[in-house]
RNA sequence: GGGAGCAUAGCUCAGCUGGGAGAGCACAUGCCUUACAAGCAUGGGGUCACAGGUUCAAGCCCUGUUGUUCCCACCA
């Protein structure tokens, strides 16, 4: 039996290692005269030297940009974050995918401009500060509101800017922009003015939707819909004394009914229609109409409609000129003039209603139902629709346009294409860009006191708050009197321009001509009909062209299916800076990679680190090798006969180059990750290393010639591996090319120098691989079923090889030997 | 209700223009092999969701079905 108690393992002698134990075997002899590991850590540690290598960036300057004419321009619009909360793994995951193609593209020797922004204006970034300090903006005066927006959104961008460096991004600081500068209000504003003038942008009174939470207007896109219980009550309208039962979810609105409809085809209201119809509780009357909308089948096949309750209803009240009668104010209450339940919240009025004509035996049933609404995406509040004054951009009489433009976008995954179409085809409303709120970007606008004509303020004003300014122009009316616009702009309304701030950006290095359209805007899936639709409106009325050539829509990281990561839900484990600080940077980044565009992940901490670990760990080990044997490396030198097996080798490399490039070049980094992968792992490491070990250990067996020529193969192939993980591990490609590489390169950064390019690959010695890996395979599987250790001897080995190839092994048979500890060698046809 | 994606080994997934069913993890069996036990070798394991069709040939193309995820619409 088996047995050890701890004192046993203090009388181990020494050359023997606790796991070692039970076999009572030496361990290994390290030979580290020959590794020199003074040079190399004998394991790499991450967390240390990625501090290191982003100090080195840092003092170097090694991202910052400079533009360089002699170089194709390459400009990415990058989402500038929402500062609404802290990051989590999820963004994460899609800005890094963005930031390997930054590099990809660099070290294809474009000339990357690479900017970053923060988003830090708008209802997100109130609802923040709200959160924060407890205060709410309608509680304190606006300028004491934005001072504290000002300084807690300024506290996160910091955290996000140091979360972004200790994730090795490598943009340009001094690119950044910020949404609530000055420069950039100056820019939005201007936007603004410029539609208006245009007559793209509008002012009009019109029922709008609004959340009574944040009391402000919303856009269309700014909508989610949640599932919620509800009753469906059947309530008696009466028409020529007969009773017309009508199902409603929202009883509340009964005082504001004006009129009800039924299908023209409805058999069963054909004799009624544009009678007046009673209605209960408030006993008033109203037509009943007709409308092709109403399902006959769904309820009683007769609706009310009030104003508003739904879109439906303001589609009517339009189309079929009905009036307007106000029911619900704007911070959720009832108006003071309907009878029963003025001032009440509107649930409370429903509870109120339906009480009411339960108790006047109105109430014929109440249904449970579950049904989806509508509700504002920022606080969950469930929408409502009233009257009121609005700036609006003209998007409904645009459709064509706007759907013309995705077709001039090369959309990565193409499918993302039909999202946006979906969105533009399904459009309602114009957008809405005017918010009842306070830390935005002012609307640059005044209204006459006597005919409440907009009054627009003057391009070199910008930027202008008409809060603090009196207006000094005089109206047309004559009128001299002017109200300053008190609402902000949607924060999509200046999120929408950042083709034009990172055009004024890059103004600054006298780029400008060409600047636009941007080459690839990229961004998550999630956003397509806000963020990238504003941006194609606004490029489509400022430049009529759209703003970028390509958009990269990135995938979303989940807890699980249909869950996504979020604080509030405690499903993000670990914040990215705890993950960061016991993962490493270059693991995450590895694990954000493997990741297919467009399609969402599970986030599964495990996972991450065994694949990371496992890479990073192996690349150390193979460099370490790899660079022990080129000590004396010449690369000038290049030996006059190159062996096959340092051809396959080399021409495999070459050919994982290419196919990598290819997926490079649509922005698909995890298909990319995966070629050099396959190559790194399975054919340097486990084969050509295995295959030609001796022949750089033992020059006196093979050949200093031969050597030379498994180093010149070395040499080419981790370099150029080194090069093609770089933009997936910047911080230990960066070190290891810093010990090993750079002497022989010459440049200070491996992110300075150019992504291998050859011109082709050797399929015909790539053949002779495979077959010399299989042989190889074949011992190794002899030896394997019979308990061999790798080392055993054999007496002979029959390769199996076609005769074309038989040359190459004939030259290949000193490695075959050494690998595979084969005496004799012999070979038959295939 | 409209649209899109996905369905391949126990798990996570790759498989680009039709011809060999694959990787990692997990599992099993071995192995100190002058980089690496955070390793190496070898192996077992699949009706490629289902039903039709096109083709000499289908995981891949076509039609339909089912399941699943996402986007949009759906508040009477």
């Amino acid at each position: 039996m088996l047995y050890h108690s701890p004192s046993e393992y203090d009388i181990l002698p020494i050359g023997f290692s606790f796991a070692e134990y039970g076999r009572r075997k030496p361990i290994r002899n390290k030979n580290t005269e020959d590794i020199k590991l003074e040079e190399f850590e004998k394991r790499y540690d991450g967390l240390t030297v990625e501090k290191e290598m982003q100090k080195y960036w840092d003092d170097n300057k090694i991202y910052d940009y400079a533009p360089d004419k002699s170089r194709p321009f390459y400009s990415i619009d990058t989402p500038p974050p929402t500062v609404s909360g802290s990051l989590h793994i999820g963004h994460i995951f899609s800005y890094t995918q963005a930031e390997m193609i930054a590099r990809y593209r660099r070290m294809r020797g474009y000339n990357v401009f690479y900017p970053f922004g923060f988003d830090d204006n708008g209802l997100p970034s109130e609802r923040l500060v709200e959160r924060e300090t407890g205060i709410k903006a309608c509680d304190i005066s606006r300028s004491e509101f934005c001072d504290k927006c000002i300084e807690i959104t300024q506290r996160y961008e910091a955290e996000f800017m140091l979360l972004w460096k200790s994730m090795g991004f490598s943009c340009d600081w001094n690119l950044q922009y910020s949404t609530c500068s000055a420069n950039t209000q100056k820019i939005s504003q201007k936007s603004f003015l410029e539609l208006s003038e245009a007559g793209h942008a509008y002012i009009k009174e019109s029922p709008v939707l609004w959340c009574t939470e944040c009391q402000t207007s919303i856009a269309q896109a700014e909508m989610d819909s949640k599932d919620i219980d509800s009753h469906f009550h059947y309530i008696p309208f009466s028409v020529e004394g007969k009773v017309l039962e009508i199902a409603t979810t929202r009883p509340e609105l009964l005082y504001g009914v004006v009129s009800v409809f039924v299908n023209p085809d409805d058999d069963r209201y054909a004799g009624l229609v544009g009678k007046m119809v009673k209605v209960p509780l408030y006993d008033f009357e109203v037509p009943l109409l007709t409308d092709e909308k109403v399902a006959i089948d769904k309820g009683t096949g007769a609706v009310m409609c009030a104003t508003f309750g739904d879109t439906t209803d303001v589609e009517w009240t339009q189309q079929h000129n009905l009036t307007y009668k106000k029911v619900v104010l704007p911070d959720g209450t009832i108006a003071a003039d309907v009878p029963f339940v003025s001032g009440l919240r509107i649930k409370a009025a429903r509870k109120e209603i339906v009480r009411l004509l339960e108790e006047k035996g109105l109430l014929i049933k109440s249904e449970q139902l579950t049904h989806i609404v509508s509700v504002h995406e920022r606080c969950g509040t469930e929408v409502e629709i009233i009257y009121s004054q609005q700036w609006y951009i003209d998007v409904l009489s645009r459709r064509d346009e706007l759907l013309a433009a995705s077709d001039k976008i090369k959309w990565y995954p193409a499918q993302m294409k039909n999202r946006y179409i979906n969105w533009v085809e399904n459009l309602k409303w114009d957008w809405c860009i005017s918010r009842q709120r306070y830390f935005g970007i002012p609307i640059p606008v005044w209204y006459c006191k006597n005919c409440a004509k907009p009054a627009f303020a003057a391009y070199e004003q910008l930027p202008v708050n008409p809060l603090e300014m009196e207006y000094s122009g005089i109206c047309e009316c004559g009128c001299k009197e002017f109200v300053p616009e008190k609402a902000v702009l949607d924060t999509w309304a200046t999120s929408s321009v950042t083709p034009q701030l990172n055009l004024d950006t890059a103004a600054r290095f006298g780029i400008e001509d060409g600047f636009l359209p941007m080459s690839m805007r990229t961004q998550a899936h999630e956003i397509i009909r806000t963020w990238a639709f504003y941006t194609i409106v606004k490029s489509l009325y400022h430049t009529g062209e759209i703003p970028w050539f390509d958009a990269m829509i990135c995938g979303f990281v989940l807890a699980k299916p249909g869950e996504k990561i979020s604080k509030s839900k405690s499903n993000a484990k670990l914040s990215p800076q705890e993950l960061i600080a016991e993962y490493s940077a270059d693991a995450i980044r590895y694990w954000a990679a493997n990741a297919r565009l467009g399609t969402d992940m599970y986030f599964d901490i495990q996972d991450m680190q065994d694949s990371s670990k496992r890479l990073i760990t192996k690349l150390w080990n193979s460099s370490k090798f790899v660079l022990s044997h080129l000590r004396d490396f010449d690369a000038a030198y290049q030996p006059a006969h190159i062996l096959p097996v340092d051809r396959w080798i080399m021409e495999r490399t070459n050919e994982a180059i290419l196919d990598a490039a290819k997926w490079l070049d649509v922005y698909e980094v995890g298909l990319a990750r995966k070629i050099v992968d396959d190559l790194f792992w399975k054919d340097l490491c486990d084969n050509y290393i295995e295959i030609v070990k001796e022949r750089l250990y033992q020059p006196d067996i093979h050949g200093e010639e031969e050597r030379k020529s498994a180093q010149y193969a070395i040499y080419y192939c981790l370099l150029c591996i080194l090069k093609m993980y770089a933009i997936y591990i910047p911080h230990e490609t960066e070190y290891i090319y810093l010990k090993g590489f750079k002497d022989f390169v010459g440049l200070p950064s491996i992110h300075l120098t150019e992504w291998p390019k050859p011109s082709d690959f050797d399929v015909e010695i790539i053949k002779f691989g495979e077959t010399l890996k299989d042989a190889v395979a074949e011992v190794r599987k002899h030896k394997s079923e019979n308990n061999l250790s790798m080392k055993t001897e054999i007496e002979e080995a029959v390769i199996a090889c076609a005769p074309e190839f038989k040359q190459w092994f004939i030259e290949t048979e000193k490695d075959f030997a050494a690998c595979t500890h084969a005496k004799d060698i012999k070979y038959v046809s295939r």
